[in-house]
DNA sequence: TTTAGCACTCAGAAAGGCCGAGTGCTAAAT
DNA sequence: ATTTAGCACTCGGCCTTTCTGAGTGCTAAA
């Protein structure tokens, strides 16, 4: 059954009091806050059905009411405001991610980091689908006579370089060789054509003497790596400590290093915001991870093109300013959507009519 | 005046108690740690002068004794008995240390989580002196018809490549052409070369009309600006927690978000590290820094070949086991500097004479 | 110089008491 | 059928008090 129209007010009046005060809420200061002209009693009546019905909950008899995941949830579906972001915070968020235009990786990396210093939560950023990026073109470049550097390049701007040591010495015209056959086998294929690729190429190779191919194909399989480990950039974990509901250091802790583990991280992220288009928020036991059950996470996804695409988040307790963070990092992720989605679209060109 | 030989023996049994225990030491518990067989009052009265000296310090009047900074010194400097590795430690680092080469950036990164999980402190490193390295070669790779990727080769294998944007459109021919001016220009200099070479080349510019060139100033002002602007890299801040001492939110916050303030951190490290050769210690109010007036640093030094170094490091409370994590810090450092000077003197190449 | 002995100190834990915000319920008022 | 006023009750947090014991410094004898 639907609430009716005071109880949400009520509702909502509980969830924002918490929201910036941290302290269970009370039927008198709701008489205030909700804008009813109604005593306190009847309030107390309101608010003692909306615990029954699973909304609120009591940290203790004697204590006012505080929203439960369940509350959150109906709060951030139905009953809170879209927030506008002030100028000056879009041109802070503007003048950041244009500012340094450089490898994908710093770009994510320094979006997270701004994510976390506004919002105030630890904050995370990753990117995923490298597999379906096309390789353009690889670069070997000699750095003495064992080793050299192996670049390559991808669309959508990723460039990867990563240094090799020989076993053996290497001259310039053998890694011309190696080069031009790196070049001739796969450039123009996606990663995800290359594995078979590799597969068929390294059992030739088991007969033949000549060690240059293994050599080719460990290299392809090591970049394949790379690549496709979708590095997991997180910033922030200080501010953690700056919310009242981790002053148990316990808990503090625990969240902490779950954040620093990248793969965890990853998996439990990654699923979520695959299908939700927009911004997604996560409430508490709504994570798949136990580890957040807890904790909230608001998510908004970015495209980089080529299908490749990339998650921004932020962490932090239930008690979260969902409306606030969610406009944030969904802005955000717009920004950095447009920043990779531009060289295929210049300002100017015009569109397929007029 | 020295301390007899009795007195050392009691301040070393009281650091190391301390170290494990983080608590204060009494006189009784002395009697067996510093295997003396005097009594506990004795004790007492040698305590009593160590802590007129300024080696040890009392909490309060009814507690046991807590080393000093100055106690720290002195045990670090004369009492510390120097930490073997076990076989297995090593073989670990070595490990971790081999099994991914790749990009300078990834290792120096990598090289501080696994010092930080090795110690269980928050640990960090960094690297100096990319102004003298010496540039080996430009490439510029079209992305498509308004952006390219700059990859900039230097010596000692660091890698930078940097996605540009630009207004105009770039053909491939002209792309070719600012490649090679910038690699005529600029090739076999040193950065520190660089900055007064791009200011006659952005004079003339000025006058001209043709906007290559002032491209190919400002391209390589930015990569100079990237490669100076070294790295920080911290990981495992978490750990922090780990430790009595922070157990007091306000003190963990501060020191964590002192860590993540790379500029901060880089200035206040740097310094200290270029003169010591091997590890250096910097106890409590030892460090320039302010936030770290109560903190203790441990740092190494690594080479990375062509004058350019680099910094490993660890930040813990004053009761952090130095020996210990001095001993795992310079097995990394030199692993570090192996990793990286290997190429200059492949294994096998005979030295000067014989 | 060392030791035994003793009075003294003081942080921290444990126990008790108070306060007041907030509740639920009942009975009257609308 | 709601709403309201009133009242007894609950209970976490805070403050104070007490108690305990580890550890001290000092003195006087060995």
């Amino acid at each position: 059954m639907e609430l009716s129209e005071r109880k949400k007010k009520i509702l909502r009046a509980v969830v924002e009091s918490y929201i910036q005060t941290a302290e269970p809420v009370g039927s008198k200061a709701l008489m205030e806050l909700a804008g009813l002209k109604v005593s306190s009693a009847t309030i107390r009546n309101e608010l003692a059905d909306l615990t029954e019905r699973g909304y609120l909950e009591q940290p203790h008899t004697s204590a006012g009411r505080v929203p439960s995941p369940k509350g959150y949830r109906l709060y951030v579906n139905e009953l809170m405001e879209e927030q506008r972001l002030s100028l000056e915070e879009t041109r802070q968020i503007n003048d950041a991610l244009h500012l340094k235009m450089q490898e994908l990786d710093k770009v994510i990396d320094q979006a997270g980091r701004m994510v976390s210093q506004l919002t105030n939560y630890p904050a995370f950023s990753l990117t995923e689908g490298a597999r379906r990026l096309t390789i353009k073109r690889f670069d070997l470049i000699l750095v003495d006579s064992a080793s050299f550097i192996a670049v390559v390049m991808t669309d959508s701007s990723v460039v990867k370089n990563k240094l090799f040591r020989l076993p053996a010495e290497l001259s310039e015209p053998q890694l011309q060789l190696l080069t031009t056959l790196l070049n001739t086998a796969f450039v123009g294929k996606t990663l995800d054509q290359l594995t078979p690729e590799l597969m068929r190429v390294a059992e030739h190779a088991a007969g033949s003497s000549y060690g240059l191919i293994s050599l080719v194909v460990s290299f392809a399989m090591e970049v394949l790596d790379e690549l496709e480990s979708s590095a997991v950039y997180t910033a922030g974990a200080s501010h953690i400590l700056d919310h009242p509901e981790y002053q148990d250091l316990g808990k503090a802790q625990a969240l902490m290093s779950y954040l620093s583990e990248d793969k965890a991280l990853a998996q439990a992220l990654a699923l979520p915001a695959l299908d939700g288009d927009d911004t997604k928020i996560l409430i508490g036991p709504e994570n798949v991870a136990e580890e957040l059950k807890d904790t909230s996470v608001v998510l908004a996804s970015y495209d980089i093109g080529d299908g490749m695409k990339g998650v921004i988040g932020v962490v932090g307790p239930t008690r979260m300013d969902y409306a606030k963070v969610a406009a944030k990092l969904s802005y955000v992720a717009d920004g950095l959507s447009k920043l990779f989605g531009q060289p295929e679209l210049p300002p100017g060109t015009p569109e397929k009519e007029e």
